[in-house]
DNA sequence: CACAAGTTACGATGTTATTCGTAATACAAT
DNA sequence: ATTGTATTACGAATAACATCGTAACTTGTG
């Protein structure tokens, strides 16, 4: 009953290495393992792992020149978030992105939040 | 506006049943299977089975007074929706809704979706 | 060279998700 | 009552996910 989207999709722990990644750019498993460790208690084998899987699942690339290997993202954290939400638009919102927009707005809504998008619509429309 | 973060997140294929659901309104696990078989082949015992884990986990009621049994989804669309949307703010945008909704209208935006957006905008910014 | 420290590789364990087959049960019709 | 059908309940098989312990392998330093 899983639906197979062709985009690879990552899952929670991934995720939360993946957002290290974008925020250190390219980083030693080490370096991955100190950041994540501020945040939640994890052993460095297991944020190994994780990285080994998602290089072999290609959410990672990896440059092995020196002993400790260089782990970094492969896809940017924009396309990724991209293709988040058009999982969810489909599987949750009937493939309407103007729904889930309305959604979110509905739920929190500060005005820095509302000036924020409002300056984006007109940017968007006047492009068109 | 307060979430109920403690919600119990459903997975992909509880999630395609909580769709027929609130499309069907309660209905028999025959219906849903129906339902479902029109889009993708699955096992009614497979159905039944992801039902009563549903069941267990609170994402669904039932009502057992006939034989066939009748689910109806426990919480509504919109706010599963937003306890979704929630989640992905959460873990893929740093808390913020604004940059969620951003990439949405980023990614596809007609115009009416932009005229729909703007309108609602304007409402919320009229409450405060 | 030999050792200590750091790193990768490998495999084991436990959990959750998904799927379905089989057995038990209830009910309707003969 | 007996039989047949629809339904629920139960549990097994498989896969993915998450975690970690241990072994094996560098590499710099004494």
């Amino acid at each position: 009953m899983a639906q197979d989207n062709l985009a690879i999709k990552p899952t929670e722990a991934e995720l939360t290495l993946l957002n290290i990644l974008w925020k250190l750019g390219p980083a030693t498993v080490r370096q991955v393992h100190d950041t994540v460790s501020e945040k939640q208690k994890t052993g460095y084998t297991t944020v190994l792992k994780i990285l080994q899987i998602m290089h072999e699942k290609t959410l990672v690339v990896r440059d092995e020149t020196n002993r400790a290997h260089i782990y970094a993202a492969a896809n940017s954290q924009t396309s990724t978030q991209s293709s988040l939400l058009n999982d969810l638009v489909s599987k949750a919102f009937g493939g309407s992105t103007s729904k889930l927009v309305i959604r979110a707005l509905d739920n929190s809504t500060s005005k820095k939040e509302i000036a924020d998008i409002r300056q984006l619509l007109n940017e968007l429309e006047q492009q068109e």
